[in-house]
DNA sequence: GCCGTTTTCGGCCCGACTGTTTTCAGTCG
């Protein structure tokens, strides 16, 4: 491992989600202390910015990289993240907690609660917790509060319900499907158009806070009226002529909202979102006399509405490419349509074959012949068989002799099937120590070898670490499958040092996978942005278990675009000799 | 506090809703 003095700053670990936190928690001081709005949106910026950047920002700081460059991040941001990082706290935030008491920012968490009515709260009504302003409202002492009314505390008590039984954010893997049910079970409508989801879930996402969906018909209340009488709705929160509110099983919240059809496409833009990305593209605008909003795009000089059907015709008119909802994170996305250098993103029908699968023989429901006819099914040209090594015993893993039973068995089926070439394969176990849970004389004789880690989840950061990097440093080792083993809101990622495994991985010329179950999407979308940036290969999986579970590749798909990742990026793409001549 | 194909100073996205008012402040997405 050849990271020096890398190592002693990781001692301290300030990630970016933790530098992030910093600067949102200073932005909500700030408007607590009533400061200029500009100052606080610069702060939210930049914590929007670190919280997405692919490159932990203390690695960034021990190569020397100016981390102004970092749009959002100027010579003031930069200065506090610097003396966040190398002493671990940073004085002016203490300062500025020090001003508040305790507990104060808690209460911005309610919907409908901003800076200025928690400010009046605790200085009004000594309330410091969301539980004293729900005793509080309960007492009617918020209702009397000047300019604040019994509807006011009325909405509070109920904010403040919904945000104790609220779920936490919603896999996409979950929200996909249901929403899927509801899209199929209204487009049929007569007079329905351009039916879609907006918000994150079009961003492709991991976590879902609601669903956005959106339209156009001719009978527009028609429309809202087949919606919230859907089977699958639970209840209906709010419904109107245009706009209606669900909550579907899971908790999920879904809004439908049927619009104008001469704004769609600016509509479907502004509701699409990210909301850094559409005032990024108004700032624009407004740079080039033009005033963006959810409507159209207004001359400022003419004052003339222009209207667009089309989100395609709306970034065309603003003199850019069309940017894929997958990049609408504020990460230079812009710039690069601008220049007219936007990737070409890797799509579903791009992927050539499944490199991770997992049959009877192991943990897996089908048959090795069931799996291969459904990739043959879903125009694939390969499939990797993947099962689990012995070390699974509960997931009845191969040892040595079946292992071999199954390459024969793999071999008997390539001389019978037709259309499809089944590659052999396993999934072994990296053990504890970083030794794997087969000989490497046998791994040698397999088409493809992917190392997962399935046990010792809590080592240390240097323990678990060194233990992926042997792996890798195995000959015989091609793929290390879902590298960070987090289960979305289930199990935390194990403390892996990931730059160390991208650099390693490079050097080795070793693939890692982008794990397509929805509840793992492991490599993540920045984890995966950095690994293409650095020129780690690729590879997606599916990680079946069943026949069906093939088909689960589009979530790795949505993962590798948001990661900007082309075809080329992805060896799977690649046609079977291509494939064949990487693993060997 | 950030930032620049009008600017190193003087701007900074836009519209809608709600509840409290009698013209608007606060909040949200």
């Amino acid at each position: 491992m050849d990271k020096g003095k890398n190592q002693v700053l990781l001692g301290n670990a300030m990630k970016n989600t933790a530098i992030a936190k910093v600067f949102q928690d200073i932005a909500d001081l700030l408007e607590l202390k009533g400061e200029n709005v500009f100052k606080i949106r610069a702060y939210q910026r930049a914590a929007r910015a670190i919280e997405h950047l692919p490159k932990e920002m203390e690695i960034m700081l021990e190569e020397g990289e100016d981390l102004k460059g970092i749009p959002g991040v100027g010579e003031a941001i930069a200065k506090k993240t610097t003396e966040l990082i190398t002493t671990g706290k940073l004085g002016y935030y203490e300062n500025l907690k020090a001003e508040f008491p305790e507990g104060i920012t808690s209460l911005l968490e309610i919907p409908g609660i901003g800076p200025k009515t928690a400010k009046r709260l605790s200085s009004e009504l000594e309330i410091k917790s969301v539980e004293e302003l729900e005793q509080a409202v309960r007492q009617g002492k918020v209702a009397k509060l000047f300019r604040l009314g019994d509807k006011t505390a009325d909405n509070m008590l109920q904010q403040i319900q919904a945000f104790r039984r609220k779920d936490q954010r919603i896999p996409i893997g979950e929200a996909l499907p249901k929403v899927d049910e509801i899209l199929a079970a209204l487009q049929p409508i007569p007079g329905v158009r351009n039916l879609t989801a907006a918000g994150s879930l079009r961003r492709f996402r991991e976590t879902l806070g609601d669903v956005d969906l959106m339209g156009t018909a001719d009978n527009a209340e028609g429309v809202i009226g087949a919606f919230v009488a859907l089977p699958q709705i639970r209840q209906v929160l709010v419904q109107g002529p245009t706009k209606a509110s669900v909550i579907i099983p899971g908790g999920l919240q879904v809004d439908l909202r049927m619009v104008e059809h001469d704004c769609f496409g600016s509509l479907l833009q502004y509701f699409t979102g990210s909301k850094q990305h559409n005032i990024i593209l108004r700032e624009r605008g407004r740079r080039q006399g033009l005033k963006l909003s959810e409507y159209g795009i207004t001359d400022l000089a003419s004052g003339k509405l222009e209207k667009f059907t089309s989100e395609e015709e709306f970034y065309h008119r603003l003199g850019l490419q069309y940017i894929p909802p997958e990049l609408r994170e504020a990460s230079k996305e812009v710039e690069r349509a601008e220049s007219g250098t936007l990737p070409k993103l890797v799509e579903l029908g791009d992927i050539k074959g499944d490199l991770h699968a997992h049959t009877d023989w192991s943990d897996g429901h089908n048959s090795i012949e069931e799996m291969a006819l459904t990739a043959k099914a879903l125009g694939y040209q390969y499939l990797a068989i993947t099962d689990h090594s012995v070390g699974r015993g509960i997931a009845h893993g191969l040892n040595e002799e079946r292992l071999r039973e199954q390459v024969a068995k793999i071999k008997e089926l390539n001389e019978r099937l037709d259309g499809i070439h089944l590659l052999s394969g396993i999934e072994v176990d990296i053990r504890a120590d970083g030794r794997l849970d087969l000989p490497d004389e046998l791994l040698a004789e397999l088409d493809i070898v992917i190392a997962a880690i399935h046990s010792a989840m809590n080592q240390s950061q240097e323990q678990i670490t060194r233990r992926v990097i042997r792996a890798i440093e195995n000959p015989h080792v091609d793929v290390i499958a879902h590298p960070t083993c987090r289960l979305l809101g289930e199990r935390e990622p194990v403390a892996i040092d990931m730059e160390a495994v991208f650099q390693t991985a490079v050097k080795n010329n070793k693939a890692l996978e982008i794990n397509a179950q929805p509840d793992r999407l492991d490599l993540k979308d920045v984890h995966a942005f950095r690994a293409r940036q650095l020129g780690v290969k690729l590879t997606m999986g599916t990680d079946a278990h069943s026949s069906g579970q093939l088909g689960l590749m589009r979530f790795g798909i949505g993962v590798a675009r948001r990661a900007w990742c082309e075809a080329e990026h992805i060896l799977n793409t690649k046609p079977l000799e291509e494939i064949l001549a990487f693993l060997h």
